[in-house]
DNA sequence: CCAACCTTGACATGGCCGTGGTAAGGTACC
DNA sequence: GGTACCTTACCACGGCCATGTCAAGGTTGG
C-alpha cells in the first residue's frame, strides 16, 4: 500500500502520533483505514497536515479556532448573525445632541448629565 | 447622556459587572468614560450587550470565538489562508486508485494556486 | 464631608484544549 | 507465530477562558 501508518506520518509531518489521532477526532482530517483498522495517510493527508502546521504557527491560533472557522462556513445562520453583530459596530458612544436624549429619556433615570458632557475627552484604557 | 454606570448596565443586560469589564477588556465593546473614569453604557452599548448574550446562548460559542471571528474579518491574509485550507478538503483516498494519486494531487495543487491567485486579484486595492 | 458607587489588581475555581503517557488488546508481516 | 506496530480508553497536567470575590483606593453628588 502506498499509504503511511501513523508513526510514519508523524515523522514526515512533524505532528506526534497522539496529535494525529486528536486531529482526526476533531473532524479536521478524513482518513481511510486498513482492513484491520489502521489509519492510512496518503499524500493528500500528509500535505494537509503540513499545511495545517504552518497555518497554526504562522497565525497563532489553535485547532479549536479552526473548528469554529469551519462552523462559520457551514452554518450560514451563524455567519449572518456574526456579520450583523460586527456591522453594527457602534462608533464610540457619541454625543447625541443633549436636547434630544433629554427629551425622551429624561423620565426614566436621573441623568448623569455633567458626566456625559465630558465623556468624550477620555481615551484611557 | 442617558448613560448607565456598570452596575445599572449589569442589571439591565443580564451580565455581571465583572463580565462587563471583561468584555470591554477583550476589545468586544467600546465605551466612553466619565471624567473620573467610570464606564458609561449608552443605549447602543446596552443593546449590543443584550444581543451578545443572545448570540452566545443561541449558537453555543464563547467570547474567544467571537474574537477569532473578528480576526477573520480584519486579517484578509488569515481569511484567505483558511479559505484555501477548507477548499482543499480532500476526498477520502480509499476510493482513488494508487495510479491516480499523483494526478489527483497535482490537480488539487493547481486548484489551490488558482484560488490564491484569484483571491489576490480581488484584493489588489 | 459622607455614603454609595466606581476603579484596577490580585487570587481562586471549574472547564475545556493541547499534549503526553500507559495499559490492554488486535494487526501486519516476515 | 513472534515482534513490532497499531487500536481505543483512560489518567494527568499546564494553560487559557469565563467567572466570582475581595482589597485598596478614587469619584459622585447630596
Amino acid at each position: 500500500m502506498d499509504a503511511l501508518t501513523i508513526n510514519e506520518a508523524a515523522r514526515t509531518t512533524g505532528w506526534s502520533p497522539r496529535m494525529l489521532r486528536y486531529i482526526e477526532r476533531a473532524g479536521l482530517l478524513e482518513l481511510s483505514r486498513s482492513a484491520g483498522g489502521y489509519r492510512l495517510y496518503g499524500p493528500a493527508q500528509l500535505q494537509r497536515l503540513r499545511t495545517l502546521r504552518e497555518l497554526l504557527a504562522r497565525f497563532g491560533f489553535g485547532l479549536a479556532e479552526l473548528g469554529f472557522a469551519r462552523r462559520l462556513r457551514s452554518e450560514p445562520e451563524l455567519r449572518r448573525a456574526l456579520d450583523d453583530w460586527f456591522e453594527t459596530e457602534p462608533a464610540r458612544p457619541e454625543f447625541i445632541a443633549p436636547d434630544d436624549w433629554l427629551r425622551w429619556e429624561q423620565e426614566k433615570h436621573q441623568a448623569l448629565i455633567a458626566a456625559a458632557t465630558h465623556a468624550n475627552q477620555l481615551e484611557a484604557v
